[in-house]
DNA sequence: CAGTGGTCTAGACCACCGA
DNA sequence: CGGTGGTCTAGACCACTGA
């Protein structure tokens, strides 16, 4: 007796583990906007009791989304779905520093916020089909350090899940996007992928950094993605190598 | 009767957790070379008797080496300590792609290997101290791909840790060096540290690729560290940027 | 104080491995 | 077949939170 057969909530015909069903579901739950950044999920015994497994199944599933960063538990307080949050782990995915050795947080101006048509590479990017409109929001910004020109980026958005984006909201941003993201549009980005280039400096770039034109800056691409790998995000920046690099840690206790 | 007060293996005096500090304990052991690189560890039912705590305990504890890529658990056979193989997750390290998606698995040659005095930049990045012998190994490669030169890397090891160290050993290596490290010196390293900046080649650095002087190149910074985060090589390495960039992941379910 | 997650135990059965 | 790790249960006490 020691599995149930009339769950209404988890499968056992042999297939994967009772733990890693739960972690499916909560997943799905969230990606059903069920629970939103920033809530608080049922307690442990609620779910367990929901799902009709044990509490250390439970905490198997949830173990497994706090590692990933799409959960956090909060000791006496509850479980709740994780938030890009202004000061706590700001800049999470920010690999860029000074080549002085130290991070940076850069300050960012909107220089132009439009909607328009994905170009062919964006589109593929972003996974848009030809059959969806393929509009994007495209931003652009400049980030400074204490004043100085670092680094020109560029943002394409698919129109289709930002509709309540604003440039008002990303202007009052004081810190991560991906918070705007989450509050305005209720879109969570769980994993990026960079693609890290060294080319010589463009002019327009050159210009826009202040550096001269064919001098070695940094291009880092990056996708965004959210649930059950959506890419949402598209972005491209430019950094000048004369004063940034990136940097990646691995492995480790 | 929750906890014995007369334990050999584990402190109870309100510190950390039982399953940290067997995490700790084991690292020790790691560290001590109790048991070394590929070798099965004593069963957790045996630990569980050698640290006086409950498998489940022992479990919590080695579930994080898991995740770190330090230990190994083969269902049905043990637990080990993991191996910079020759096969199974082969450049593990490697965050170089072809621009083109393809991740590049090179053929190195042997340019030079030979023993000389540490450079300040070196000794610093390799923790030596004023009072050791700063004398390292300096290994230079020429990396290819299909023939074409792809990569010239420079490499910094401590002669004291690799006194065993031999050119034969490395020219014979098909794949990881750090499988080299492991098995003739007993050196596992188990994180690694990345700094990628973007230049302009310098003409030996050009020569080397036969790309023109001057020509954007990525140059890889790599430090790979034991444990207790011990400095063990300072790796530097150039790329063609026009065929190859640098790409990372992070978060995801 | 009650309720949350955090740690830990004892013990069960399962899946896989190799002799 | 016996031994390994993999999963799961039921239940206990602890540490922290906030009313």
């Amino acid at each position: 007796m020691r599995r149930k057969t009339s769950d209404t909530a988890v499968d056992v015909s042999g297939s994967a583990p009772l733990y890693k069903q739960v972690e499916e579901r909560i997943l799905q739950c969230l990606a059903d906007g069920e629970w939103k950044p920033g809530e608080q999920l049922p307690t442990e015994s609620q779910l367990a009791e929901r799902f009709r497994v044990a509490v250390f199944t439970i905490r198997a599933g949830i173990s497994e989304l706090v590692a990933s960063n799409i959960l956090v538990r909060k000791q006496g307080k509850g479980t709740f779905v994780a938030r890009h949050s202004r000061q706590r782990q700001r800049y999470q995915f920010s690999h860029v520093y000074g080549n002085d050795g130290t991070q940076i947080f850069p300050d960012r101006t909107v220089l132009a916020f439009r909607k328009e048509a994905a170009t062919e590479v964006a589109a593929d990017k972003l996974g848009l089909r030809k059959e969806d409109r393929q509009t994007v929001y495209h931003l652009t910004c400049l980030l400074t350090v204490e004043g100085a020109p670092a680094s020109i980026m560029d943002i394409m958005l698919p129109t289709r899940m930002f509709s309540k984006l604003t440039v008002r909201a990303i202007r009052g941003a004081q810190e991560n996007l991906y918070a705007v993201y989450q509050d305005e549009c209720g879109i969570n980005v769980i994993r990026v992928e960079e693609h890290v280039y060294a080319t010589a400096a463009a002019q327009d770039i050159a210009a826009a950094l202040k550096i001269s034109t064919g001098s070695p800056v940094l291009r880092v691409e990056r996708i965004a993605y959210t649930y059950q790998d959506v890419p949402v995000e598209y972005r491209i920046r430019y950094f000048d190598a004369a004063k940034f690099h990136y940097r990646t840690e691995e492995g480790g206790v």
